[in-house]
DNA sequence: GCAAAAGTGTTTCAGGTACACCCATGG
DNA sequence: CCATGGGTGTACCTGAAACACTTTTGC
């Protein structure tokens, strides 16, 4: 109707990006989020997700990578995989004003890790109280979480790495589907995972006796820092 | 590691709103896809999705209903409801600097469209190149649309209507997933959709004969622009 | 009554779930 | 050789797909 309509508008809303930042741990056996005790105010001193402000002209997976990194003390080369999950969009969540929130999810390799544990990581299951509305991010990320497992090659590779036990693989989608499969159906829902391939090898040492599980690959896949989002 | 760490950034990156305004044509017996002729440059003339940019503080579905009253004049009453699908972060997506697009999906009801029909609406079958990266949002969110129908009553509720016949039931169902499902089957879905009723009803006067299908109506809710958006 | 289009019931098949059984290891 | 735990094969069950058949309309 008004063809001086236009597309400016005097002030553009913050974006943030926030982290949930997933690790196996195999001695555990407990899938592990990525948290952070806040430097600053507000919510100094409590636990949040890490998160950064989004740069102008920054990728998604950057700004992720700088959260993992300056917020959790995680090496980048540790960060196997980034994804996209959701966007809040609550205007109050933030008491500095109104910013909207994307949500991405990173697997990080435990071997990649250097020494020093800085970062609090807390079991998926038992996640304490956060800061802004990231229990609430959280909370709705959680089911996603158990889409993309077996699904998302990038997101499974990632959390698992290239190479993982039958074990491992039943303790990873016990954390995340909150009940564990039946060893024999879990190989033969893997088995239907493009670019997963059961190895020769067994591995070796359970902690308590048993037959020792196998050993899955992904097959080619360069690696890297992979997604396959739309960009 | 170093405490001193900020959250801060010089400029934020501005977020664009883009929407995949979705309406059924029963008489067409297609779903169509809102686009309208771009008022300035860049890609001045060329179509487009009705997209704006996010004001501060404003919620994503207050700014997608100002796309789709400003750029397709379609009444805000004539929306039924809307959702999000995803965010593009390419960022050189717009000529005029880098841009977030968060794609949402809304829903319109052909029944509330007020007289003169401005916006061209383009079968989803057969949708023309666009402006900026709108191809591939199109594209990226095709699939998404197919896994909502029938499962996120919304957005369902939002295409079909109030009220609608098992024959519109196969329609929209076609346009959405590619081919059309025995009605027997179909049917068998629909039971199962949560608050989704078959009534005793059954529309009349089919344009070439052939048994009157049966109406559908979902049964408590109060509608209005409803959707169940984390937020 | 013939064509068109929905609805009903039934068959079939694939997928997933459950489980009984076998195998390999540590003690 | 026993406990532990993964691997193999198989029975079962649910849910979806396909189809024959019936019902209701327009011409």
């Amino acid at each position: 109707m008004n063809p001086a309509q236009d597309d400016q508008r005097i002030e553009s809303t913050l974006v943030s990006v926030d982290v949930l930042a997933l690790r196996f741990a195999p001695d555990a056996r407990a899938v592990l989020l990525g948290v952070a005790p806040r430097a600053h105010d507000p919510f100094g001193g409590d636990l949040a997700l890490p998160g950064v402000l989004l740069g102008r002209g920054e990728r998604l997976r950057d700004a992720a990578l700088r959260a993992v990194t300056g917020k959790l003390g995680v090496a980048a080369e540790a960060v196997t995989a980034v994804g996209q999950l959701a966007t809040f969009d609550e205007p109050s969540r933030d008491p500095r004003g109104p910013t909207l929130s994307v949500a991405l999810w990173a697997t990080v390799d435990p071997g990649r890790l250097d020494g020093r544990d800085g970062p609090t990581w807390a079991s998926l299951g038992d996640v304490p109280a956060l800061a802004f509305d990231h229990d609430r991010i959280v909370a709705d990320c959680r089911p996603l979480f158990r889409d993309r497992l077996w699904r998302d090659p990038a997101f499974t590779a990632g959390l698992l790495g290239a190479e993982f036990t039958t074990a491992q693989a039943l303790d990873v989608t016990e954390a995340l589907t909150g009940d564990r499969p039946y060893p024999a159906n879990l190989g033969r829902t893997m088995d239907r995972v493009p670019g997963l391939r059961r190895t020769a090898q067994h591995a070796s040492a359970l902690p308590k006796g048993g037959r020792p599980p196998l050993v899955w690959r992904w097959d080619p896949v360069p690696s890297g820092v992979t997604t396959r989002d739309r960009s």
